[in-house]
DNA sequence: CCGATTGGTTCGCTAGATGAACCAATGGTT
DNA sequence: AACCATTGGTTCATCTAGCGAACCAATCGG
């Protein structure tokens, strides 16, 4: 069977497909929303959003409220969610060595790998504290801010270039959006092993991200935790990335031995 | 706008759509799967489904691991059930009562609620023992055994009828398959508010199940503890049913106040 | 009381999805 | 090593199924 040539994936999409995952996606951001407000925000034609509806709805993935006529996500889109908890790896091999790095640190731990072009958060712990960074998980930002830095340091060139190359969302003052400071900023991850966030995504926020990296160097995802800046003083800092660091080593150490299992 | 006349759902599904999803949803309960297989399980033709696959993995729904060509769940389907796990109410405001249940009896909780003619777990809750039940989260079965009886008991008697006129599966010899014997069941549920269910799922297992009402009098689902037989003893049965019982209350009432808000 | 907007429905047209047939590559069997 | 069944992927003429414009009745805000 054919090995390398790449299978075009693009050009056998089906259309009616992409708009229902489209606006299946719509509704996962923005609950709620009536049939006009989903067609405003989807570009598609009204009668197709109706019907795009009448199919998810039908199969339970989402449902519309009785009476209001809105439209929110269904049991159905649970039920897959979990099912990806479970097939995906990483998700799934994370999750105690998440667990553990959030008890002994006691702050709010992110995974979070590239999607496209942005960061995605797969998995999640929270403290049990009044006080806390929320986990988020399955929130999705631009990578080049915050831990995200993390997994765009060790991309390919090509990709890190087109993406500085493009216009850079400030979410504060400190997001660094200027392309020649970030490429300083990359190459430092990549020679240190770590980055450490002060307020680039919100004021007050300090992260520590190490990488996790697969067998064949490239990077998989990116460990992280993040805590208000009062609770991170300058001498326990050292400490934390060290935790973080070995953290991330051992996810690496476990990815690859269920990669060759035996 | 026309309130009651009952919007005809069926007639305006998207084929190409409801396919889609159905590969989706055979992802998810089947992963690992090439083309072939996942052809001849959802008994469309071949080219049908590759294109189909080609627009959940071109939406990251799903992916396809590189050379075995293989199909598993993806990135967007984590994001789209972490979305579906805030926005469904029961799921997001039963999460600190279950655990509360959880942690002061010891054992496996589950929150179950109607999908279709089935009972599927929509949160849960494990505890740290070597030997305990598995939440199964997002998992789907048919009602007339274990909790899923108590789903059934409170259905309306239509339903419940019509799905005692179909034949029904026996998990463990110990299910009751017998229709009249299955309607005493029901009614005693009814009257007595709860149910014990012994090894008529897998043997060895008992479980606990107490009704979520809505303020309209209607089941909404159910919740319960699960434990292997030998921890549950004839004399400790009586407390861990109110315990179960008081939690299902608790989140009666929490519910009713959420959808009156204010 | 009115105009704007909502969710839902109809219908004729044609773009676009469809399935049968095909291909090359692979792997197990003899 | 020659075989055959099976795999993932691709093509193309056919015709159906999805399409959007237009429409409807029910609300809402003012």
């Amino acid at each position: 069977m054919r090995a390398s040539p790449p299978k075009e994936i693009e050009k056998y999409r089906v259309d009616a497909v992409d708009a229902a995952l489209g606006v299946l996606q719509l509704i996962a951001e923005a609950p709620d929303l009536g049939l006009s407000e989903i067609t405003r925000r989807s570009g598609q034609s009204k009668a197709r959003v109706y019907r795009l509806l009448c199919s998810l709805e039908a199969s339970n993935f989402i449902s519309s409220t009785a009476e209001k006529r809105t439209y929110r996500l269904g049991l159905a889109a649970l039920a897959i969610g979990n099912a990806a908890e479970r097939q995906i790896d990483i998700a799934r091999i994370a999750g105690p060595i998440i667990a553990k790095l959030g008890s002994s640190t006691g702050e709010t731990v992110q995974l979070r790998v590239r999607d496209g072009r942005n960061s995605l958060c797969v998995a999640g712990w929270e403290p049990e504290r009044a006080v806390k960074v929320l986990a988020g998980i399955g929130g999705s930002r631009p990578m080049h801010a915050g831990s995200g830095v993390v997994l765009l340091a060790f991309q390919d060139e090509a990709f890190r270039e087109t993406l500085l190359s493009e216009p850079l969302k400030a979410f504060t003052e400190r997001t660094c959006v200027d392309p020649d400071r970030l490429r300083q900023v990359l190459a430092n991850v990549r020679s240190q092993g770590f980055y450490v966030s002060h307020g680039e995504v919100s004021p007050d926020l300090i992260s520590i991200s190490a990488p996790v990296m697969g067998p064949d160097g490239k990077i998989i995802a990116t460990i992280h935790i993040g805590a208000p800046t009062g609770r991170v003083s300058e001498s326990l800092l050292p400490t934390l990335v060290e935790t973080v660091r070995s953290a991330a080593r051992e996810l690496s150490a476990l990815l690859a031995a269920s990669r060759n299992p035996g």
